[in-house]
RNA sequence: GGCGCCGUGGCCAAGCGGUAAGGCAGAGGACUGCAAAUCCUUUAUCCCCGGUUCAAAUCCGGGCGGCGCCUCCA
C-alpha cells in the first residue's frame, strides 16, 4: 500500500504523488514570535516533524521549510508595551522557540526563513500582482483585489457572497472592497518600515509565505501544512496571491492539524487559556508530551489535561525500561522484525495514523517483555533460547527504530532513567547518599525480617514519589509523577 | 446566518461496509515476606430514530448534543 493523505483542498484522502519524486517540498507555517509557544504550537510542530520524518523513512528526499514571522502588528505592539525594540523582542522569542522545540525532540527544518529577510521577494511579488491587475495601491497600502481572482474560496469552501454577508469583515476606508486584504501595509512614523515603490511600509501577514514558499520550493510544491485555524483566511489568501501571481495553483496537498483544547475549548492566546511548553516542561518530561500528542490522529481535536501527561510518561518509561534492560545484555542483533515494520508502515501510510502506530508499538512491547522474563527459563534448551534471544533483540531494535520515526526513544535508555531519578531526588529534597543510606538500612531490616521497619522506609519514600522494587539483584527504584 | 468537524467501554483513543486496536483506571491471577515493576485473564455492539445492503460503528436521511472557522491565532 502506498501513502494516502487527507487533502483539505478536496476534503478527501488521496494517494500521495510528489511532483518530482523522490523529492518532496514541504512548507509549514511556523509561529509569530511575540510570545512563548504553547501546547498548540507543540502539536503543530510535532505533527509536521513526524510527517517529515515518516516521508524520509519512506524514502523521500524531503526539503522541510518552516518560516518564522518576525514582523507583525502584534510584535510591534508587544514591544511597545515592554519598551523594547521590535526586532529585539522577535529575537528573544525566536530563541525561546528554538529552545522549546528542541526539547520536544523536533528535528530542525531544512530551511527556516524569516519574513524580514525576504522583503525584496515580497515586493517583487506584490509588484507582479499590481501589474497583473490583482492588486492596487490605496492610502499608502497595497491591497489584493479578491474579486479579481475567480477561484477564491477553493480551500475554505467559502462563497464570496457568504463572506460578504458575514458582519465581521474588516471595514476599511482605503479598500475598494471589504473582502480585499493587505499585501503591503503603509507605515506610520515611528513604526518599523522598509522602502517600497508604494512608500515606506511593512508586509502583510500572508505575503511572506507566498514569497518564501516560492523562493525555496518553487511555484508548485507538494505539501503545505499548518493548524486548522490557518485555512481561512491565511492559506486561502496565500493561494490567491501565489496563484494570481504565477498562474498556477501553488500547492498539491494542503494538510491541517486539529487543535488542542482545554476543557473542550480551543486553547489560544486571545482566550488566555493556554499552557506554554515551558510551564509544562517544568513538571513533565518532554517526551511524555510528544507521546501524548501522538496518541490521537493529527486531524482530531485533543483535549489537554495534566493527568494525560502523567499517563504518557508511564508509557514512555515502560519502553525505556525495556531498552535499558536490553542495553545491559551486551548482545546485539542486526535483525529486524519485518512484520512489525510492515504493520507500522500500513498505519502510517494511512494519512499518518500515529495512534495506530503507537498501539502497535505497545503491543510489541508487551510481547517483548514477556520474552524478556521468559528467556532465563529457556536456558536449558539452547536452540529455543537462541531463537528467543534473537527475537527479543530484533524486536527491541525494531521498536526503537520505528519509535524514532515518531521522534520517540531517541535518548539513551540509561540517560532517560538517570534524568528522571535525578529530577525526582531534587524534588524530594534528598541527596543520592541519603537515599542510598535509607536503602541500605531497609535491606538490613529485611535481612533480619524486621518488615515493620522496611515497610516504613518504603512508605516514606513512596510518599515522595520514589517507588521501590525488590528483585533478585537487590532493590531498585523508579519515579512516580502522581 | 454561512462553511466544516465530531459523538466508540469509567476516562483517553483507533477502526470508516464483513462482525469492536491500544493506553489509563478497575477486578481476578502469577511473582513477592508484603508490595512495586512485569506478565496473564477480564470489562463495549459504537448518541437516538428511520433507510440502503446478504452484511453498518462504518453509507444515506432526520433528530439531539459538543466543537471549530467566518477577527489575531498552531
Amino acid at each position: 500500500m502506498a501513502l494516502v493523505v487527507f487533502n483539505t483542498l478536496t476534503q478527501k484522502k488521496e494517494p500521495f504523488v510528489p511532483l518530482n519524486p523522490p523529492k518532496v517540498g514541504m512548507y509549514v507555517c511556523g509561529v509569530t514570535v511575540y510570545d512563548l509557544c504553547h501546547i498548540g504550537h507543540a502539536r503543530a510542530g510535532v505533527v509536521f516533524d513526524v510527517i517529515s520524518r515518516y516521508l524520509r523513512f519512506s524514502g523521500y528526499d524531503v526539503t522541510y521549510v518552516r518560516n518564522i514571522t518576525d514582523i507583525d502588528d502584534k510584535i510591534i505592539q508587544r514591544a511597545n508595551e515592554r519598551g523594547v525594540s521590535w526586532d529585539g523582542l522577535a529575537a528573544t522569542f525566536t530563541d525561546a522557540l528554538h529552545d522549546d522545540m528542541g526539547k520536544l525532540g523536533m528535528a530542525d527544518p531544512d530551511i527556516e526563513p524569516k519574513a524580514t529577510d525576504h522583503i525584496v521577494e515580497m515586493l517583487a511579488m506584490i509588484g507582479t500582482l499590481v501589474e497583473k491587475g490583482h492588486a492596487y495601491e490605496s492610502g499608502g497600502s497595497v491591497w489584493f483585489a479578491v474579486k479579481s481572482f475567480a477561484p477564491y474560496g477553493v480551500l475554505s469552501k467559502r462563497e464570496l457572497d457568504d463572506l460578504m454577508a458575514g458582519a465581521r469583515v474588516d471595514v476599511n476606508e482605503a479598500k475598494h472592497d471589504p473582502l480585499d486584504f493587505v499585501l503591503w501595509k503603509g507605515s506610520k512614523p515611528g513604526e518599523p518600515s522598509w522602502e517600497s515603490p508604494w512608500g515606506p511600509g511593512r508586509p502583510g501577514w500572508h505575503i511572506e509565505c507566498s514569497a518564501m514558499g516560492k523562493k525555496y520550493l518553487g511555484e508548485i510544491f507538494d505539501i503545505h501544512g499548518g493548524g486548522k485555524d490557518l485555512v481561512f483566511p491565511h492559506h486561502e489568501n496565500e493561494i490567491a496571491q501565489s496563484h494570481a501571481c504565477s498562474g498556477v495553483a501553488p500547492v498539491r496537498y494542503w494538510l491541517h492539524n486539529g487543535f488542542v483544547t482545554v476543557n473542550e475549548e480551543k486553547m489560544s492566546k486571545s482566550l488566555g487559556n493556554f499552557f506554554t511548553i515551558r510551564d509544562l516542561m517544568a513538571n513533565h518530561d518532554p517526551e511524555a508530551l510528544r507521546f501524548f500528542l501522538l496518541g490521537a490522529h493529527y486531524r482530531s481535536p485533543m483535549d489537554f489535561a495534566d493527568r494525560y501527561l502523567v499517563e504518557s510518561y508511564k508509557s514512555v518509561a515502560r519502553f525505556y525500561d525495556l531498552f535499558a534492560a536490553i542495553d545491559t545484555m551486551d548482545e546485539s542483533s542486526a535483525g529486524d522484525d519485518a512484520g512489525m515494520v510492515d504493520a507500522f508502515t500500513r498505519a502510517m501510510d494511512d494519512d499518518f495514523n500515529t495512534a495506530t502506530a503507537v498501539a502497535l508499538l505497545n503491543g510489541e512491547l508487551r510481547r517483548l517483555n514477556t520474552l524478556r522474563f521468559d528467556l532465563p527459563k529457556m536456558k536449558k534448551k539452547p536452540d529455543q533460547y537462541r531463537m528467543g534471544l534473537e527475537s527479543l533483540l530484533a524486536g527491541t531494535a525494531t521498536v526503537r527504530r520505528l519509535g524514532g520515526v515518531l521522534g520517540l526513544f531517541t535518548r539513551k535508555a540509561a540517560d532517560f532513567v538517570a534524568e528522571a531519578k535525578a529530577k525526582k531526588l531534587v524534588e524530594a529534597g534528598l541527596s543520592a547518599d541519603e537515599l542510598d543510606g535509607m536503602l541500605v538500612a531497609r535491606t538490613a531490616a529485611r535481612g533480619r525480617k524486621d518488615f515493620t521497619t522496611s515497610d516504613r522506609i518504603r512508605d516514606e519514600l513512596a510518599a515522595k514519589g520514589i517507588l521501590l522494587q525488590d528483585g533478585p539483584a537487590g532493590t531498585d527504584w523508579s519515579v512516580s509523577f502522581e
